[in-house]
RNA sequence: GCUACUGUGGCUUAAUGGUAAAGCACAUCACUCGUAAUGAUGGGAUUGUGAGUUCGAUUCUCACCAGUAGCUCCA
């Protein structure tokens, strides 16, 4: 290997090189606390963990003196030396060492597998490589334990819970320092933070989950909304509104009750039997259901902005990411078999237009069938085939998501990244054979017999409140002139000159603009920094200069005072943004 | 739900086993000041909730509630 090699530049180096320091760190723990057991420690995107099975939890001090013995390690310069083993040698270590994680994985490979193992001083672990050549590679200054949490064993919430350690190291310190300052930096965009300083939204203690929308939070969302509209109906979408609440019976019927009871809200009025929606299906298949359809009327796309309330479980809840009570954009599309690839298309082909309005990029999952699903497997598999093929026939790179798809059919998700690069689910597209079963739902065939359609669920946002969020954090605030709550501020220099403030603000009024004015008798670059803490995307700075030659002076967010124009130039050019959506 | 941690005026933070300090914000007054903070004065918290230990708790203990990180789950 050449020195130019040993570099984060070279994925394969610096996965090694984070695997080591996880070694590391499993070495320390056992000097410290020889009883604890060790699970798995792989390297993860920015950093690696190791799970220990610890009779005691790790506090911060202890955290501190892992770190400090793995400094330690590293300045030990040992060497790592990987060896085989058979697999009843393997055992006969492990089992020798007390390892009975390791026994267990040991048992659970599958026959002819190398069994291999990396020593480092008095330290082995199973391990299937690579590895640096020696713990001085791992730079003692450049290295640091972040988090201390609980993860179940292999992932399972009915196994038992092992203490898993973060960390993360880099090549050198001022790497290190940097990745540390990156994340400080990302922090001040989380939208949790920015929806209080911007009075967007938040949540109080009396509602866990259900989030409050403030007056700027709410143009937002109705910008969103209002594009949103105009693209769908674009699409050929027609919206609906079915209710909140719902006899049992229909939740029944669906199968919500026997698959998702756990997270429903049931009404204990007398009147009783009723449940608020967790989904807007079985409400839009009623809608589809009040009349009789054509062959030719298919397909139809009713699109619903529904409200759903789920009990997700507390330790779930964050922010506006995931919560109680969320709107849906929602729609149901019935249509014949035949029918099923090009809606599939149009689907997507909307979701990737929307999305590319905020530049977001995004990654694709196919989640297939789960362990509590409704319908027969052959259906299943015929369904999980075309979601397949739709990605493959769209060029589109996706992984699979085993296990994860709807009670009642598989989907494609496509997940957006948060400000801590955290993925979150927004846009799903399920096919569902089993729904227009139980709602025997029908049209007419050519043939004057009646037929079953199929169904496709799908959201394009996902969840609005999760989009919302997203876009928060995405832009820090600083929202595009046409999702920006306030898009223009005026801002007088002088008392002098606040009726030419007055006359300029009335005109942004009436040209249909989201104006604001500061006429306070502060100083200009205290209103300044005000409206730039606002995130405002235009200041019109107006003293007695502008009034006397009727112009004005425009300062824009980020970018400084841009000069003087007249105010119709002004308009033209913030319309055009508006238009734009830049 | 699970593991660990956290919870002080609207917000951000300080402090202490003996009845809470500051900045921002807010109110009033003065200043009329050209591109990220003018100055002064004032009002506002019994320290998440409940119980316990103690002569006395915001500070210690327990329970509950809420939050943070992660696990599980999921839009």
């Amino acid at each position: 290997m050449s020195d130019n090699q040993y570099t984060f530049e070279n994925e394969e180096y610096k996965d090694a090189y984070r695997h080591t320091t996880a070694h590391i760190l499993a070495q320390a723990v056992k000097r410290l606390y020889p009883g604890v057991k060790l699970a798995i420690g792989p390297a993860i995107a920015d950093g690696f963990y190791y799970d220990f099975d610890s009779p005691e939890p790790f506090t911060p001090e202890v955290i501190e003196q892992i770190e400090a013995e793995m400094r330690k390690i590293s300045k030990e310069k040992l060497t790592l030396e990987r060896f085989e083993l058979s697999r009843e040698e393997a055992l006969k270590m492990v089992n020798e060492q007390g390892e009975t994680y390791k026994a267990e994985l040991i048992n659970d490979l599958p026959e002819g597998t190398i069994i291999s193992f990396y020593k480092q001083g008095e330290f082995t672990d199973m391990c299937a490589g690579p590895h640096v050549d020696t713990t001085a590679r791992i730079k003692a200054n450049a290295l640091k334990l972040t988090s201390c949490t609980g993860a179940y064993w292999r992932g399972d919430a009915e196994n038992k819970m092992l203490q898993r350690i973060y960390g993360t190291c880099f090549m050198n310190k001022e790497q290190l320092d940097e990745h540390l300052k990156m994340i400080e930096e990302a922090k001040l965009r989380d939208h949790r933070k920015l929806g209080r300083e911007l009075d967007l939204y938040a949540l109080y203690d009396e509602g866990p989950g259900f989030p409050f929308y403030f007056p700027n939070g709410m143009i937002v969302k109705n910008q969103l909304l209002e594009f949103w509209r105009e693209e769908h109906t674009k699409a050929g979408y027609e919206e609906i509104s079915t209710p909140l609440i719902l006899n049992e019976d229909l939740w029944h019927q669906s199968g919500h009750y026997e698959n998702y009871k756990d997270k429903m809200y049931f009404l204990g009025i007398d009147e009783g039997g009723f449940a608020v929606k967790p989904m807007n299906c079985p409400g839009g298949m009623l809608v589809y259901k009040r009349r009789m359809w054509s062959y030719r009327d298919l397909p139809v796309r009713m699109a619903e902005l529904g409200i759903v309330h789920r009990h997700e479980l507390s330790g779930t809840l964050h922010g506006l990411m995931r919560v109680r009570v969320l709107t849906q954009d929602d729609a149901h599309l019935y249509m014949m078999p035949e029918h099923i690839p090009s809606e599939i298309a149009g689907v997507i082909d909307l979701i990737d237009k929307i999305y590319s309005v905020f530049g977001f990029k995004y990654r694709v999952e196919l989640s297939t069938r789960p362990k509590k699903f409704m319908g027969d497997i052959d259906t299943w598999n015929n369904a999980e085939k075309i979601l397949e093929d739709a990605l493959i026939e769209k060029n589109i790179e996706y992984r699979i998501n085993p296990e994860d798809g709807a009670f009642y059919g598989p989907k494609i998700d496509f997940h957006l990244l948060d400000c801590l690069k955290r993925s979150w689910q927004c846009a799903t597209l399920q096919l569902d054979f089993q729904m227009p079963e139980r709602f025997e739902l029908e049209y007419v065939g050519a043939d004057g017999g009646k037929h079953r359609p199929v169904m496709i669920h799908r959201t394009v946002l996902g969840s609005l409140d999760r989009f919302i969020a997203i876009l928060t954090e995405h832009y820090a605030g600083a929202f595009p002139a046409w999702l920006a709550p306030v898009q223009v501020t005026v801002m007088p220099i002088t008392e002098r000159t606040q009726a030419y403030a007055w006359e300029i603000f009335d005109k942004l009024n009436e040209a249909g603009f989201r104006v604001d004015s500061d006429f306070r008798n502060e100083k200009i670059g205290f209103k300044i920094r005000e409206a730039q803490m606002q995130k405002i995307p235009y200041m019109l700075v107006l003293g007695d200069k502008e009034a006397e030659n009727g112009q004005i002076t425009v300062r824009k967010r980020g970018e400084g005072d841009i000069g003087a124009m007249t105010l119709n130039d002004f308009i033209a050019k913030l319309s055009d943004e508006v238009q734009q959506k830049v």
